[in-house]
DNA sequence: GGAGAACTACGAAACCTTTCGTAAGATGGC
DNA sequence: GCCATCTTACGAAAGGTTTCGTAGTTCTCC
């Protein structure tokens, strides 16, 4: 199974791409309203962007409607592991552990999330063997 | 103790903060050859580069020899602090959960370095008593 | 002290991202 | 049918990054 290839999305990008993931299939109308609860952004600079994107592979549109229904191409999952191992390369020298320990230290996690975390961390222990 | 304001890093400055980093300061000349392990790149390229980084304030020059000094302006730490917060927000919706299991998912992570992780959330577990 | 080597400085080109003005096409109500 | 409105398409400007050619400066050593 052939990776396809997409290029690395922009900060832009990347927020639509959110969007997209979090609500489904949208119009740029509904992702400019979206987008200008965070920040004012003209219509046509969100439906340039998004056409563009779409150049780019990074969402697929469906233009049976008139408003054209965009879509994300790719997973959530994918996008994340992409920037994780860029950023693990670019800044971290490659050290998962170092870049672990940093997020777990910057941020606020509940007890129950640190649990699961060492649970995971068990089955990855278990699974080496 | 008011933190210096300092810009994100672009790319290409991020991977000669890592030269830094890791071999203290250094001249143009041995950071570009470096440089040149990984890809091709022109020596006034590389010093362009650099003197843009001084302007920015992310690296500091030392002028008293003939081939200037440079060196990291900022630690390593604060730039991954930075850079990771962005990633957690843009990508991650956040949830530093999400991003510490895809990088420990993702990435071969020996047993010792787990074992640190682990003892680590103990840790914190401690402190939130 | 002159030639060549090693550096720095500067400016501009090429490229990419982001923004938006304007035009043109489709739709719906009157 | 016609006007107002919604939508897409296009092009270009503005700003930032990256690359590199060229010129000037300093040093070395013969």
């Amino acid at each position: 199974m052939a990776k396809r290839q997409f290029p690395k999305p922009t900060d832009s990008e990347l927020e639509i791409l959110q969007i997209l993931w979090q609500n489904g299939p949208s119009t740029v109308k509904s992702v400019n309203e979206i987008l200008n609860g965070k920040k004012e952004t003209g219509y046509t600079t969100t439906l340039k962007l998004m056409q563009i994107m779409n150049e780019k592979n990074l969402v697929d549109r469906d233009e049976n409607e008139r408003s054209h229904v965009y879509s994300a191409a790719i997973k959530e999952n994918e996008i994340q592991k992409v920037l994780l191992d860029k950023l693990l390369e670019t800044a971290f020298s490659g050290s998962a552990m170092k870049l672990v320990m940093q997020a777990l230290g910057n941020s606020r996690t509940t007890k129950e999330e640190l649990d699961k975390i060492r649970e995971y961390i068990n089955q990855i222990e278990r699974d080496q063997k």
